[in-house]
DNA sequence: AGATAATGACTGAACAGTTGGTCAGTTAAA
DNA sequence: TTTAACTGACCAACTGTTCAGTCATTATCT
């Protein structure tokens, strides 16, 4: 049999353009022509376009979001620590803006929210897991309090980055974070 | 000629589906039934779903942030006026969480986004000012930077509270909110 | 006042185009 | 030859949109 090459390049293309221009406005048909095969191998690999889209938010995302969690695990004192995360999420932030829309969009909208809510949802309690771990692995007491407020105001400059003001400076706005949250581990 | 009753109540109708289902996932013959009149009739009154999606923006978004901005007005110390504008907030969240849901879906859908993006950026600015003009109210000095954090942080609590985290534990979130920005204002 | 004309809110069948999905069949490697 | 990757014509269902026509109400004229 031929080596399966397909599968990868449908997931390329899906995950292009589903991020360029959404999940509503990317028929199946734009999926095949980008990805330079038939719209019929969709359906030999993943089932529906749902599943499809399952099928990207267990690649990309996870690839993603461990880029930045690794960070944390790393040695160093807290406000190291600290400061190269929030490092590794600015360069996240920038390089993959279209794809983090598209993944707040998922949650966002009423008919794909169930589908995706389960995998999506695993995932942000494991950042903000990683967050508490950061915050109280200097000794902070209340880590979990503080972990939650850092990571809703982290998304809420997320959303504003991609969504509201794009000429946000980020680096002041992320060095503003860092002052504010550097010294709570000591 | 007969009372013009049929635009209201396309206009309900429309606000009604597209916060519950998403702006893709409602059809004009949906809209159409609920409100009990013709789908023609939609185009009588807007020219196109995405007229009618802007009609809903200006009509709907205006009436919402106008209760939470008039707080901000009131007569009061800053700590007062805060208090204030953090209940009403809440209070706009816990009512309206599907149609805030949905104007979050709006403005991260590359497709949708160019239709609203000016109406409703001009909406937020005009709360980001009103913001700032509650923070130098009383003096504060760099009033932009720490307006901005604040609705920043809003906006994070909105997203995590909506999408994320449903069960939110509200009160506390925003109690926490008041205490780390009182007394910014002495 | 009564007949007529004009108005505009409203309808619903029909439109062309697109969608997600199917499947009998082709290709090529093992 | 067997096996599996792969194709593309095809389908029913649905989409946003159009438009010729209906009908109660109102303005105008006799």
């Amino acid at each position: 049999m031929r080596p399966q090459l397909g599968k990868d390049k449908i997931l390329d293309a899906a995950v292009l353009l589903f991020s360029k221009a959404g999940y509503h406005a990317t028929s199946i048909s734009d999926i095949a022509t980008v990805a330079g095969v038939s719209k019929g191998l969709m359906y030999n690999y993943f089932g529906s376009k749902e599943v499809l889209l399952l099928a990207i938010i267990d690649h990309a995302s996870a690839k993603m979001f461990s880029v930045a969690l690794v960070t944390t695990e790393q040695a160093g004192s807290f406000n190291i620590v600290l400061r190269r995360f929030l490092d590794s999420f600015q360069r996240l932030l920038q390089s993959h803006k279209e794809y983090l829309a598209f993944q707040i969009s998922l949650l966002v909208q009423p008919d794909l929210k169930e589908v995706v809510r389960v995998p999506i949802q695993r995932r942000a309690e494991q950042l903000l897991q990683a967050m508490v771990e950061m915050f109280s692995a200097q000794g902070c007491d209340n880590a979990d309090v503080l972990a939650r407020r850092f990571v809703m105001e982290l998304d809420g400059l997320t959303l504003h980055y991609l969504a509201v003001f794009e000429d946000l400076p980020l680096d002041t706005m992320i060095d503003r974070l860092f002052d504010n949250y550097k010294d709570y581990g000591k």
